[in-house]
DNA sequence: ACCCAGGCGGGCG
DNA sequence: CGCCCGCATGGG
């Protein structure tokens, strides 16, 4: 398999399937770990285990749990899941391959992003990697949580944030606690929510829990524009430009929403301004320019390829 | 001790 | 408008 001159990389999939687990097969190859790794909400609090040459994965939602597993290391096309909670087979499988993105086609995204060598370097550094399609609340909180805060400090929070006020499950063997909803954390006082190491992000997370129990239309925004969405994301505390792309690009599969951070910003000034200092403006403009309605999946390759490569 | 992190809001000129 | 500063917290 080749995309614009990019060589997929092929990996023999010969574990067993087993008792109680199902198979996915996918036409494009899927880079779990890089998926996995790269500051999406998935990133923030699903559970990784390595057993071998075997990679195990579970993740909860506001309605189950699922469990996946993969053979670690390249991009594969073959994953065996498990589901639990409000889940069957079947709307397991629609889960599973809206999170990750498993029927886009990936030929049509490497095609429209590949406009120069940074990001084909990005691309077959992190073949497979995935711009996940994750839940318009948990998208939100987790965003919320993630300014002026780093990858690691943000996925202890959001862990807190499911030990403190997810409902909990049985998944049979154990107990799990599913995401909280926005309703459970309007109640929470922030004190409370500073507990969980929130800090000033805690007024922001109570006011947006509060509106989206309330009538903040969560639902709406499916509908709307890139533009009309973004303005309506931003009309209140916590939320900014950074921000707004973010649940705009993984809670609502707006691929032409284009975050923003220190990240991306200094490795753009370095790859395409000759290390010039730009305004966050003039990189919308130019990455709207060079990707247009794929820009988020340039940008999710460029932010990964920056962290992975200590880019600065 | 000092610097930084997937930024944002508010205040000032 | 644009610019600049403070902000909670923990890890390097």
């Amino acid at each position: 398999m080749r995309f614009n001159g990019i060589k997929a990389i092929t990996v023999k999939q010969d574990y067993l399937k087993h008792d109680g687990w199902e198979e996915i097969t996918t036409k494009f190859p899927v880079n779990m770990k890089a998926s996995l790794d790269s500051g999406q909400p998935l990133a923030f609090h699903s559970v990784y285990n390595i057993d071998g040459s075997i990679a195990h994965v579970s993740y909860v939602t506001g309605r189950g749990a699922i469990e996946l597993e993969y053979v670690e290391g390249a991009p594969s096309t073959v994953l065996h899941y498990k589901y639990h909670g409000d889940y069957t087979a079947s709307s397991a499988k629609k889960e599973i391959m809206r999170r990750f993105g498993l029927g886009d086609n990936m030929a049509e995204v490497y095609k429209n992003i590949s406009t120069d060598s940074h990001i084909k370097s990005a691309i077959e550094r992190h073949y497979g990697l995935r711009v996940t399609h994750n839940e318009p609340w948990e998208t939100t909180l987790c965003f919320v949580i993630s300014q002026f805060n780093n990858i690691k400090r943000i996925k202890g929070i959001v862990r807190n944030l499911i030990n403190a006020y997810g409902p909990e499950m049985d998944t049979g063997d154990r107990l799990t606690r599913l995401f909280p909803d926005a309703e459970t954390l309007s109640k929470a006082s922030i004190a409370d929510l500073r507990t969980a190491g929130t800090g000033f992000r805690a007024k922001y997370i109570k006011n947006r829990a509060s509106a989206c129990a309330e009538g903040f239309d969560l639902d709406g925004v499916r509908s709307m524009d890139y533009g009309e969405a973004k303005s309506y994301l931003m009309d209140m505390d916590g939320v900014g430009d950074k921000v707004a792309d973010c649940i705009l690009l993984m809670g609502y599969k707006q691929w032409s929403a284009f975050p923003i951070d220190v990240w991306v910003k200094r490795s753009m000034e370095k790859l395409y301004f000759n290390s010039r200092k730009k305004s966050i403006e003039d990189i919308h403009e130019f990455a709207d320019g060079r990707w247009g309605d794929y820009a988020g999946y340039a940008q999710q390759y460029l932010f990964h390829n920056a962290r992975k490569a200590g880019l600065r």
